[in-house]
DNA sequence: GACCTGCTGCGGCGTG
C-alpha cells in the first residue's frame, strides 16, 4: 500500500519509464521523488546516444545514469554473452564505494555488478571473465591490461555493451590518462565492430559542457546530449580572511637560532600564528576538511594544530592526508571522518577533492588561493551536503606585512587578489575549460605498443586509422606518426620492429616494457623510499631527498628520528621523537588560467567591495589598490623598478612563460614572479623597442626559445622521442607563440 | 608556486 502512495508522488515523471524491478527498488528506498538531474537524464539515457550529465556533488548522478541503463539491460533480455555496462572510474576507492552503492539495485534487477581493479582477487576476475554479464566497474589501467593480455577476447567481452559510463569525467579531460581512456574506448569499438557504443560522462565540475562533450566523444561532441541538473543546494557561506606575515619577525640572526624550534615553524611556511589560532578556533570540535596546498604544508599544519591540541590538553583532532602517506594511514583518517562521532579535521592535499565517501563535513578551509576555480568548486562541494546546512568555505591568505613589502610584487598582495578573483569566478559559475592542444606523443607511443600487443601485430596505416583518425590523437598527422614509428623502431630504442610483410611487432625493449605490470599506466612516477616504523609503512619519500641518519622528520602528522636509511632496499626506519623537521617534496607549479589573472587586474583597477572578505583582507586590498596606482600600473603595464623594468602582462602562466622565454632569447636577464616578469639592468627604451618588434611580428626563433625551456615534467615515454619531435611537443603543449604579438601590443599600448 | 592517479601472471612455498 505504501508503495502505491509513493507512486502517486512520482507520477508522470521519468519514473514511469523505468523497468518494474528498478521502480520497486526506488520504492524500497522511500525516495519522495526523483532528483532534477535524474528526471532529465533518465529519458535521455533511455533514448540512446552520448550524454554528459553534470550536477552538484551528491545530487544522484550515478543513479541518473545507472537506473535507465539497468532498464535498458532488462529490456534487451540478454542472459550473458558479454558485459552490458562498462563503468570507468579514476580511483579504486571510488569503484569500491560505487560497488557497495550499486549492489542492492543490481541485485533487485537480477543483474551482476563486478568490480575490477588491481586490488580485486584474480579469482573474482577469472569468474567474471568466464561468464561476462551485467555491470563492470573498472579503472582505465585494468581495462588496458584486459586488452593487452587478452586482446582476442575483447569482442567476446564487450560486443554486447549497451553503454560506457565515465565517472568524474573532468578528472580525465586534457590529461595523459584521459587520452589513454579515449583511445581504449575507441579500440574497443573498433575491435567489436561497433560504429559507436553510447558514452555517458558524469561530472560535478565542468567549465564548458560543449568542450566536455568533445572530450567524451572526440570529433563528435556536437551530437552529445547535455544534461545540467539544477538542484538547488543549501546555499553557500564563504569568507576570505587576510593575515600579515612577518609582522613581528625577529631579525635574521635570531631567526637562524630558533629555526629548529618547530613549535613556531608555521611562519616559515605561510602560516602566521594568528592564522594558526583562527584555524584552531574554527575547526576544533567539528568535522572539517582543511586543504593546505602542498604535502609539506599539510604536514607542517597538522603538526602545528596537533601541538595546539596538546597545549590545551585535548585529544588530537587533526590528521594529515596526502598521496605520499600509505594506504592504511589515509584510510584511518577516512574511516574516522565517515564513521566516528569524534570531531575530526583532515588536513589534505587534493586527495580528498574527488568523491571518496567521507560523509558530509561541516566546513571546508583552504590556505592560499590555490591553482584553479575547478578545484575550489570541488572542495566547496564536500560540505553542505546535509539537508538544511549551507556549504561553508573559508580561505586563509597570508601576505607580507605592509612595513616589509617594498618590492612591487609584495605591495600588490597578489595571493589575496587571486583568491578574490577565484571566488568571483566561482560565483559567476565559471571554471577552467579543457583546452585540447596537446600532441601527447608519450601516450601515443604507449598506445602503439598496446595496440600491437592487443592485435598481435598491425600495419602502420591501420594503426594510424585506429589511433589518430578515429581515435583521440587527431593533432598527429601521417608524417608525424611515421616519425614516431621511426623513433620507436630505431636501433637505439627497439620498442618495435617491422616484419617483412609490413606488420608492426613488439621489439626487444618493447617486450621488456610490456611484459611488466608497470606497463599499463601512462603517467610517470618517481622512485621513492618507504618510511617504516616497527614494520608499519607510514608512507613514501622522494629518493633524491637529503635526509641522513639521526635527523628528525615530521611525517604522517607525527615527529620521528631516523634510525636507518637502507639505500638498496629503499627503506627509511624511524622511531618516535619530540622534534621534527618539515618534510620536503619536490614539485613544480601549476598553470593558472588567463581569465583569473585578468580578473585580478579588474579587482585592482576598480573600487568594488566584497562582502565576503574580512576586515584585515579589506585593508590589504585597499593598500594593494593604492600600490597599483602608486606604481603607475593604471597608466602603463611596463614600469621601471630599481635598475631594471617590470612587465605586468596580466595573463595566465602559459602566456607569461612564453613572454619570459622571448625576453631571454633576446638576452634580457629575467626573473619571473607569480604573475610578473622582471627584466634586470636594462632601460625602458630598450624594452619598449623589443616589445614593439614582437608586436610587429619579429618573434624570436621558436627553437631558441624551446631550447631555453627547462623540461622538468617529461611525460613517461618522452625520452624515446627525437629532439625534433620533443620540440613539437614543447611548442604545442607548453608555449603559446601565437599569443605573443597581441600580448606585446597590449603591453606597449597600455 | 602543486597535486593526484595505477598494476598481470606465474612460480614457489607453507598450511590444512
Amino acid at each position: 500500500m505504501t508503495a502505491k502512495i509513493r507512486m502517486t508522488s512520482l507520477q508522470r515523471s521519468a519514473f514511469d519509464l523505468l523497468a518494474p524491478p528498478v521502480q520497486r527498488w526506488i520504492w524500497q528506498q522511500k525516495w519522495q521523488s526523483l532528483r532534477d538531474v535524474q528526471e532529465k537524464a533518465i529519458p535521455a539515457v533511455l533514448a540512446g546516444g552520448d550524454v554528459v550529465i553534470s550536477a552538484k556533488t551528491a545530487a544522484g548522478k550515478t543513479e541518473a545514469a545507472i537506473l535507465p541503463l539497468l532498464t535498458r539491460v532488462i529490456a534487451s533480455n540478454r542472459e550473458s554473452g558479454g558485459f552490458a555496462v562498462l563503468y570507468v572510474s579514476p580511483l579504486k576507492a571510488l569503484i569500491n564505494d560505487q560497488h557497495r552503492r550499486l549492489e542492492a539495485v543490481c541485485e533487485a534487477c537480477d543483474i551482476l555488478v563486478h568490480k575490477w581493479h588491481g586490488d580485486v582477487a584474480a579469482e573474482a576476475k577469472a569468474r567474471a571473465r568466464r561468464r561476462p554479464s551485467g555491470v563492470i566497474l573498472v579503472t582505465p589501467e585494468s581495462l588496458e591490461a584486459m586488452l593487452v593480455r587478452r586482446g582476442s577476447e575483447t569482442a567476446y567481452l564487450f560486443s554486447a555493451l549497451q553503454a560506457v559510463v565515465v565517472d568524474e569525467l573532468h578528472a580525465f579531460i586534457g590529461t595523459e590518462r584521459g587520452m589513454q581512456l579515449q583511445s581504449i574506448l575507441n579500440r574497443i569499438e573498433v575491435e567489436c565492430g561497433r560504429e559507436r557504443i553510447d558514452r555517458i560522462g558524469l561530472s560535478a565540475t565542468l567549465g564548458d559542457m560543449h568542450l566536455a562533450a568533445e572530450a567524451l566523444r572526440p570529433g563528435g561532441g556536437e551530437k552529445v546530449r547535455l544534461i545540467d541538473g539544477n538542484d538547488q543546494g543549501n546555499g553557500i557561506r564563504l569568507q576570505i580572511r587576510g593575515y600579515s606575515l612577518g609582522a613581528q619577525r625577529p631579525d635574521d640572526t635570531q631567526t637562524e637560532a630558533v629555526r629548529d624550534d618547530v613549535n613556531r615553524g608555521g611562519e616559515d611556511f605561510g602560516i602566521p600564528s594568528p592564522m594558526a589560532d583562527d584555524l584552531f578556533r574554527f575547526l576544533r570540535g567539528s568535522r572539517n576538511l582543511l586543504f593546505a596546498g602542498s604535502r609539506q604544508r599539510v604536514e607542517v599544519c597538522s603538526d602545528l594544530l596537533r601541538g595546539m591540541c596538546e597545549e590545551q590538553r585535548l585529544s588530537n583532532e587533526f590528521y594529515p592526508h596526502h598521496g605520499s602517506l600509505s594506504k592504511s594511514e589515509r584510510e584511518e583518517v577516512e574511516v574516522r571522518l565517515r564513521d566516528d562521532p569524534r570531531p575530526t579535521t583532515a588536513v589534505a592535499t587534493t586527495t580528498l577533492e574527488l568523491g571518496i565517501d567521507i560523509g558530509s563535513v561541516e566546513s571546508v578551509a583552504q590556505i592560499g588561493p590555490g591553482f584553479s576555480v575547478a578545484s575550489l568548486r570541488q572542495r566547496l562541494g564536500r560540505s553542505g551536503r546535509r539537508e538544511g546546512n549551507p556549504a561553508i568555505l573559508r580561505v586563509f591568505v597570508a601576505e607580507l606585512a605592509a612595513d616589509r613589502g617594498t618590492h612591487p610584487v609584495d605591495r600588490l598582495k597578489l595571493d589575496l587578489v587571486q583568491a578574490i578573483a577565484m571566488v568571483e569566478c566561482l560565483r559567476m559559475g565559471w571554471c577552467e575549460p579543457p583546452i585540447p592542444r596537446g600532441l601527447h606523443l608519450s601516450t601515443l607511443i604507449h598506445q602503439i605498443l598496446a595496440l600491437i600487443m592487443q592485435t598481435g601485430g598491425i600495419r602502420p596505416a591501420a594503426a594510424y586509422k585506429v589511433l589518430c583518425e578515429r581515435g583521440p590523437f587527431r593533432l598527429v598527422d601521417r608524417g608525424m606518426f611515421a616519425e614516431v614509428l621511426r623513433c620507436m623502431a630505431s636501433a637505439e630504442t627497439t620498442l618495435i620492429e617491422q616484419a617483412p610483410d609490413g606488420l608492426l611487432l613488439i621489439g626487444k625493449t618493447g617486450e621488456f616494457l610490456t611484459e611488466s605490470h608497470e606497463f599499463y599506466p601512462v603517467f610517470a612516477t618517481e622512485r621513492e623510499y618507504r618510511i617504516i616504523h616497527e614494520s608499519r609503512v607510514l608512507g613514501t619519500y622522494p629518493l633524491d631527498s637529503l635526509l641522513a641518519k639521526g635527523e628528525t622528520l615530521i611525517f604522517a602528522g607525527r615527529r620521528w628520528k631516523i634510525l636507518e636509511i637502507d639505500d638498496v632496499a629503499r627503506v627509511i626506519t624511524v622511531r618516535p621523537a619530540t622534534y621534527g623537521k618539515p618534510p620536503y617534496f619536490p614539485g613544480s607549479g601549476g598553470l593558472i588560467h588567463d581569465r583569473i589573472i585578468s580578473m585580478m587586474r579588474d579587482i585592482l583597477t576598480t573600487s568594488d567591495e566584497y562582502a565576503y572578505i574580512d576586515r584585515a583582507a579589506t585593508a590589504m586590498l585597499q593598500s594593494a589598490r593604492e600600490a597599483y596606482h602608486a606604481l603607475g600600473l593604471d597608466r602603463s603595464s611596463v614600469v621601471r623598478f630599481g635598475s631594471g623594468v617590470m612587465l605586468f602582462p596580466w595573463v595566465g602562466t602559459r602566456k607569461l612563460g612564453t613572454l619570459a622565454l622571448a625576453c631571454q632569447a633576446r638576452e634580457f636577464e629575467t626573473a619571473q614572479y607569480s604573475h610578473v616578469i622582471e627584466l634586470q639592468d636594462c632601460d625602458l627604451s630598450s624594452v619598449e623597442s623589443f616589445l614593439d618588434g614582437i608586436a610587429n611580428g619579429d618573434v624570436p626563433d621558436e627553437r631558441v626559445m624551446a631550447a631555453r625551456l627547462a623540461q622538468p615534467n617529461l611525460a613517461r615515454f618522452d625520452h624515446f622521442l627525437t629532439p625534433e619531435l620533443m620540440w613539437s611537443v614543447t611548442l604545442r603543449e607548453r608555449l603559446d607563440l601565437d599569443a605573443l604579438p597581441e600580448l606585446a601590443k597590449s603591453l606597449v599600448s597600455s
